[in-house]
DNA sequence: GCCGTTTTCGGCCCGACTGTTTTCAGTCG
C-alpha cells in the first residue's frame, strides 16, 4: 500500500524536475515543459485521482505521454524512478544555492563543474577567497551579491513560517495530551504570540511528576535528536530541522511560567517594571510581595494582580500594551468570525485554480456573504492578465451569478491592477471605472531606489479609482526582503487618499506587517485582510491574516471586509463617486 | 517534453534588469 499522492506532491516534484533538468544542462525547453505541467496541475479544477483513473492525464494542457506516464508511476508506486535518479545525480546543496538571489540553475551548474562547489558553505569560502572571479559571468559585484545572499539564506535556515511551526507544535501537543501524564499542556513563546516566523517551538506542561513527560517528549517519533536534558527542560531537534523546548512546571507555577515563556522579552521586562512600582517582584515562578507569594490560578489573575486587564498574547510585544491595559483602552481585537467576505480572489481567468461558481460555493459553505474577484491585469503576462475582452466576459458572468443568487450572496467586480514602473495603473480610466474596486499592486521592477519606489506607489495611491493597496512591501517571508520603500510615507498617502491597506493573509506575505498597522491606524487608514487566494486551500489563509491584524491592534471596525454587503457596496460606491469618473 | 500541425519536426512567453559581455547570458517575475 503506497502513500497517497496529492496533487501538491506532484506539482512540487514537477517543479523540482524542471530545476534539475536545467541544472543538468539539458534542453531548456524540456525544463519548461515540466514547469508548464506543474502549472496545469496547480490550477486543476478537479480531483487528480479521478483524472488518472479515467486515463485523461495526457489530455491536459502541457501534459503529454511522457509526463503522464511518470505521474501515473508516482501515483501507483509512490515514487518516480526518473526523478529519484536525477535527484541523486545532483548535490543536495544545490537546491539551497537556488535561494541565493542572482544564482540560477546555469550558474550553479557552472560553479559545480569548474569549482566543484556543492554547498552554501563552499560557495561562501570561494567567494570570500576571491576564487570566483575567473569564472565567466562572475565579477566583483556578483561576489558581493552572493555574499549578501548567503547571509540572508543563513538567517532563513534557522526559521520557519508560522503555519509550518504551528503544525509541528500541535502534533507535539497532541502527543503530550494524549498520554494524559500532565495537568496542562500549552504552547508558549513566539508561536503563542503569533509571530510570522518562528525560530523554535516552546511548550510547557504542568505536572508534579516531571520524569515521565520528559521521557515521553524525548522519545516522540518526530524527534531526531535530544540536544539538552535537565530537570525542568528538554530540548530536541525535530525531523524537520526545527528545535523544540519542553519546559516542565509545577501546577501552581504554571500560569507564571506560561506568561514568562510567552514573552516577549520586552513585554516581560516592562511588566516587571510595573510590578516593581507596585512593590511586587515578578519572575517565572510567581508574583511576590516581599516573601509572600500572590497566588494566581491563571494569566488573567496575574494581570489583575498588577492592576491590568488581560493582555492577549498577540499584543505582548512591548508596543504600549501595558499602558493601554492599565488605562482600559486595549483594543477589542478582530476575530475570524467578524469577517463577512473575502476580497482579492483569483479565478481561472488569470492564474487561479477555481472558476467563479466554485469560489462562490466554497465561500457560501464557509458562511461568507460576498467575494471580491480580482484577477491580474494585462501587464502580468506571466500570470495570464486580463485583456478588455476577458474583463467583459468576466463581468457578464458575475452579473449572471449575482442575478442567480438573488441577493443571498454577492460577487464584487475587482481587479488586481499592476502598478507600472512610473506609478500609473495598468488600464486606462475607462476600464478601471467598470470595476467595483481596484487593488493596486507592485509585481515588477522591485529594485528601484526607495525614493523612486515611494514615488511610484504614492502616485498609484493618488489615482482616484485605487481602492486597496495590495501587499505594500512585496516581501516574501524567508525568501525575499521587502523592496526599498518609505512605508510610512506610503501609509500617510493611503490615509490622505482614503485607500485601504491590504493585510495579505498568505502565510509567506503577511504584508502589511503588523508592526506598521498601529501607525497606519492612528493616521486613519482602513484595512482589508485579504486571502489573495488562487486555490481552494487559500480560503484557510484568512486565519494568518487575522492573526497579523490582531498583532497590529486592529478591531473589526478597522477592516472593510468586516462590513456587510450593503455597507461595503456603499463604501465602494462612495469611492467611485468621489473619483467623478 | 509538449504542441500543432507545415502530419513529423520546429518552435516553445517575454520584457527588463544585472553584471559582464562590447553584443550577451542568466535571472526574475
Amino acid at each position: 500500500m503506497s502513500k497517497r499522492i496529492t496533487v501538491e506532491d506532484v506539482v512540487r516534484i514537477l517543479d523540482d524536475l524542471s530545476l534539475l533538468v536545467e541544472m543538468k544542462g539539458e534542453n531548456p525547453f524540456k525544463a519548461r515543459a515540466y514547469a508548464n505541467a506543474a502549472r496545469t496541475l496547480e490550477t486543476l479544477g478537479e480531483d487528480l485521482e479521478g483524472v488518472i483513473a479515467q486515463g485523461r492525464l495526457s489530455a491536459l494542457r502541457g501534459i503529454g505521454p511522457a509526463i503522464a506516464k511518470k505521474i501515473e508511476e508516482l501515483a501507483a508506486t509512490g515514487t518516480m524512478r526518473y526523478y529519484e535518479d536525477l535527484k541523486a545525480s545532483i548535490p543536495p546543496g544545490h537546491f539551497e544555492l537556488l535561494k541565493i538571489p542572482g544564482l540560477g540553475p546555469k550558474k550553479i551548474r557552472l560553479l559545480y563543474e569548474k569549482m566543484g562547489i556543492e554547498t552554501v558553505g563552499e560557495l561562501e569560502y570561494a567567494a570570500r577567497e576571491n576564487l570566483l572571479l575567473d569564472l565567466p559571468g562572475f565579477g566583483e559585484r556578483m561576489r558581493d551579491k552572493i555574499l549578501e545572499g548567503i547571509e540572508a539564506v543563513k538567517g532563513y535556515r534557522e526559521r520557519r513560517l508560522y503555519p509550518e511551526a504551528l503544525a509541528e507544535a500541535e502534533a507535539l501537543l497532541g502527543a503530550l495530551r494524549a498520554a494524559g501524564l500532565t495537568d496542562r499542556v500549552e504552547m508558549a513563546g513566539s508561536l503563542r504570540r503569533g509571530r510570522e516566523t518562528v525560530k523554535d517551538i516552546d511548550l510547557l506542561v504542568a505536572t508534579d511528576e516531571p520524569v515521565r513527560p520528559a521521557a515521553l517528549f524525548a522519545s516522540l517519533p518526530s524527534v531526531r535528536a535530544v540536544t539538552g536534558r535537565g530537570d525542568t527542560k528538554v530540548s530536541v531537534r525535530l525531523q524537520g530541522g526545527i528545535n523544540a523546548d519542553l519546559r516542565i512546571s509545577t501546577p501552581g507555577e504554571f500560569p507564571f511560567m506560561l506568561h514568562h515563556l510567552t514573552g516577549s522579552k520586552g513585554h516581560n521586562t516592562a511588566l516587571r517594571g510595573r510590578a516593581k512600582g507596585l512593590g511586587i517582584t515578578m519572575n517565572e515562578y510567581g508574583l511576590f510581595a516581599g516573601d509572600r507569594l500572590i497566588p494566581c490560578a491563571s494569566e488573567e489573575e496575574i494581570f489583575a494582580a498588577l492592576g491590568l486587564r488581560f493582555i492577549p498574547p498577540e499584543l505582548r510585544e512591548d508596543m504600549g500594551e501595558i499602558e493601554a491595559a492599565a488605562e482600559g483602552r486595549l483594543p477589542d481585537l478582530v476575530t475570524e468570525g467578524d469577517v463577512r467576505g473575502l476580497l482579492h480572489v483569483h479565478t481561472r481567468a488569470s492564474d487561479g485554480a477555481l472558476e467563479i461558481e466554485a469560489l462562490v460555493a466554497e465561500a457560501k459553505r464557509r458562511g461568507y456573504a460576498y467575494l471580491g474577484i480580482s484577477d491580474h491585469s494585462r501587464s502580468a503576462a506571466y500570470a495570464g492578465g486580463l485583456d478588455r475582452e476577458a474583463i467583459k466576459r468576466q463581468h457578464d458572468l458575475i452579473d449572471a451569478v449575482n442575478a442567480a443568487e438573488g441577493g443571498a450572496f454577492h460577487v464584487f467586480k475587482g481587479i488586481e491592477a499592476d502598478i507600472l514602473p512610473d506609478g500609473r495603473l495598468d488600464y486606462d480610466d475607462e476600464i478601471l471605472a467598470a470595476f467595483d474596486f481596484v487593488i493596486a499592486a507592485v509585481h515588477s521592477h522591485f529594485t528601484m531606489s526607495a525614493e523612486e519606489m515611494t514615488r511610484r506607489v504614492c502616485r498609484a495611491l493618488s489615482h482616484p479609482l485605487t481602492t486597496i493597496l495590495a501587499h505594500p512591501t512585496g516581501r516574501l517571508l524567508l525568501a525575499r526582503e521587502p523592496y526599498a520603500v518609505d512605508i510610512r510615507r506610503v501609509m500617510d498617502e493611503a490615509a490622505a487618499r482614503g485607500v485601504v491597506l491590504e493585510i495579505n493573509a498568505h502565510p509567506q506575505r503577511l504584508d502589511l506587517d503588523w508592526r506598521h498597522c498601529l501607525y497606519a491606524r492612528r493616521r486613519g487608514c482602513l484595512f482589508a485582510v485579504n486571502p489573495d487566494l488562487h486555490t481552494r486551500e487559500g480560503f484557510s489563509y484568512l486565519r494568518w491574516g487575522i492573526m497579523t491584524a490582531r498583532k497590529g491592534w486592529l478591531e473589526a471596525k478597522d477592516l472593510v471586509n468586516c462590513l456587510g454587503t450593503q455597507e461595503l457596496s456603499a463604501f465602494f460606491a462612495r469611492r467611485r463617486a468621489a473619483a467623478g469618473l
